[in-house]
DNA sequence: ATGAAAGCGCTAACAG
DNA sequence: CTGTTAGCGCTTTCAT
């Protein structure tokens, strides 16, 4: 362990100190075979004493694999996100579902903000692609479906997961169940005894809007319950539309005693209207939000919520990828990832 | 831009394309001398024309930089931080910070977290540095205080840089004036008329700890009043020890009517324990948090809190680091980066 | 089962 | 000002 110079350990040092030839040290290292069970011992001994860890850069240089993954976030977004600080955590889980499921296979997630709505999206991603080389991308929201990214990803024929999208014709293609999320978040309502519940859309940007709108309608109808007029409200994911549909919806002739927005913003944008107002809740209105984020944990009340599963989604796409890249074909097509139903005190019986 | 085949263009194109040697290329792409104008334009054009853009990896092999700064964060707290999902956002205002400083000067930002307490951080830091070869590291606290992490790097020659330490002894040191944080805070509640002044103190395994107390007793003695027995409680920056400082302090014989926690975890601990026991905040107790995030802004009240410059700090340290990996001598010494103070309802005159 | 040779895409050092 | 020559540290052939 005396090395302590700025020149690092190559795998020629272990090859000299094992007294072997580089190609079967590296064929130790990358656990191939043909190598003597003896001789492989010896290697491993050296490259502990000396402490080497390939280099990535020259790994990717002289093979086919760069040990990358690139997830790839709407800049836009994911900025506001950052000054704002309203705590919408998607990055960060993100972050720990792929860097783990990265690490734990010897890769290492990158991410990049790409800009969805300009002109030079293909530029951006391009010049990704090109400076980093990863062996497999993965889109979030709503790059997902953005259809100038997957050309350019087909084209070159780059691996790539969908996070959040339902569309198999092209890479993996993972999501929670957002229809059924919705439906999941109505039922509860219903169960709980309401009759008229709103909802708020999310963005037609995102194809998951629809789902989620889709998942309501059904838990209505299955219910026997009308869809009147006004009870859906369209909305951006924003707070200020959440902000928007809330006053829509207490200006309505007839009540709603719940309401179900389908974004974490749009929740607490609803909230404040309705508590601005001084609406008792949950006792004159319940409100469920999607999206489990801390904001919605620490709001008064806590919101009843959707949990997506942002981590679990991004360690699936990680080890697709990387399983891809490591020869083993894995099943293509959709991946369902459950979610779940944070039950909290923002729902209650209509009237208390 | 009819390019779209998996293999990628390279210099060796650009340099064809445009009727030169790789070398001229290699010069335009890295704005050095010695190209005509001319020639330089006709380069340029090559490279638009072809989408070129420079391999990190063989970039890395090749010359001397790989440009990358490797940012390290401590496992087990930002593990923990996205497990519980509490709403620090303090991943995320280094990302913000860190990555967007590294973008605007073709640089990457890569992070990594590393286990402070286990017996392997030399290894675990060896490996990071030896895979990735970065021409630079970010240390967060309290890796920015580890002997044996900051032994390793000064051995190896690797310019580092240390959010939140005052050790200007090597490395970049970068910081808030935790000590003059502390105090503006205390200043605060003393303005508003407060005497008994609780605060509770941070783990002694981060340097700041101990400034920030200071910079509290300062300002209790500029105005004159007594640390009385109790006032500073011990904390561990947690949530639970931030109730059982909360706890101490109901249990007084003489009442505190404002405390300070020097930590979010802290501050929402002493929150939860006084609302539990029917405090009225802030008329009967003032309470500020140290570290602005998410949940400290949503809380009910929204506690007063100073803002650490996180992002600041971070992109501070990146332009350090990059400057110091282009040349460009820096002053090395404590960097000191304003932080603020953010009054919110939590924090008021005493009984009233 | 092992080793030798070639080359990945770039930059550093040197020639002109 | 511009081009040529060597590698960087690996992996991929291809021999042995």
């Amino acid at each position: 362990m005396a090395r302590s110079s700025r020149q690092s350990v190559t795998i020629r040092h272990v090859a000299a100190e094992a007294g072997v030839s580089l190609q079967t040290v590296s064929r130790v290292v990358n656990n191939e075979p043909n190598v003597r069970p003896q001789v492989r011992e010896r290697v491993m001994e050296a490259v502990k004493k000396l402490g080497y860890v390939p280099s990535l850069a020259a790994r990717r240089m002289g093979g086919s694999r760069s040990y990358l993954i690139l997830a790839l976030n709407d800049r836009d977004r994911t900025i506001e996100g950052w000054q704002l600080g309203q705590g919408s955590d998607w990055i960060d889980q993100m972050l720990y579902g792929g860097m783990l499921a990265c690490a734990e296979r010897g890769y290492r997630m990158i991410f990049e903000l790409i800009d969805t709505h300009s002109a030079h999206v293909e530029r951006e991603v391009n010049a990704a692609l090109s400076s980093l080389r990863p062996d497999g991308v993965i889109l979030t929201p709503p790059h997902s479906d953005n259809p100038a990214i997957i050309d350019l990803l087909v084209k070159q024929h780059m691996p790539f997961a969908r996070i959040g999208s339902d569309d198999a014709s092209a890479g993996f293609a993972i999501r929670m169940d957002d229809g059924a999320a919705a439906q999941a978040a109505t039922e509860h309502l219903i169960g709980l005894g309401h009759r008229r519940i709103g909802f708020i859309a999310g963005s037609e940007e995102y194809r998951l809007s629809g789902a989620r709108t889709d998942g309501y309608r059904a838990a209505m109808a299955a219910a026997g319950l009308p869809v009147a007029e006004g009870l859906v409200q369209p909305g951006d994911f924003s707070f200020e539309s959440g902000e928007a549909a809330m006053r829509a919806y207490l200006a309505l002739p007839e009540p709603v005693t719940a309401v179900i927005a389908s974004s974490e913003q749009m929740a607490l944008g609803a909230l404040h209207v309705a508590r601005d107002r001084g609406v008792d809740m949950p006792a004159e209105l319940s409100l469920v939000s999607f999206d489990d984020t801390p904001a919605v944990r620490f709001s008064v009340p806590p919101l009843t919520a959707i949990t997506q599963p942002i981590a679990p989604m991004t360690a699936k796409a990680a080890e697709l990828l990387i399983d891809a890249a490591s020869g083993k074909e894995s099943e293509p097509g959709v991946h369902v990832i459950p979610f779940a139903l944070a039950v909290r005190r923002s729902s209650a019986a209509p009237g208390g």
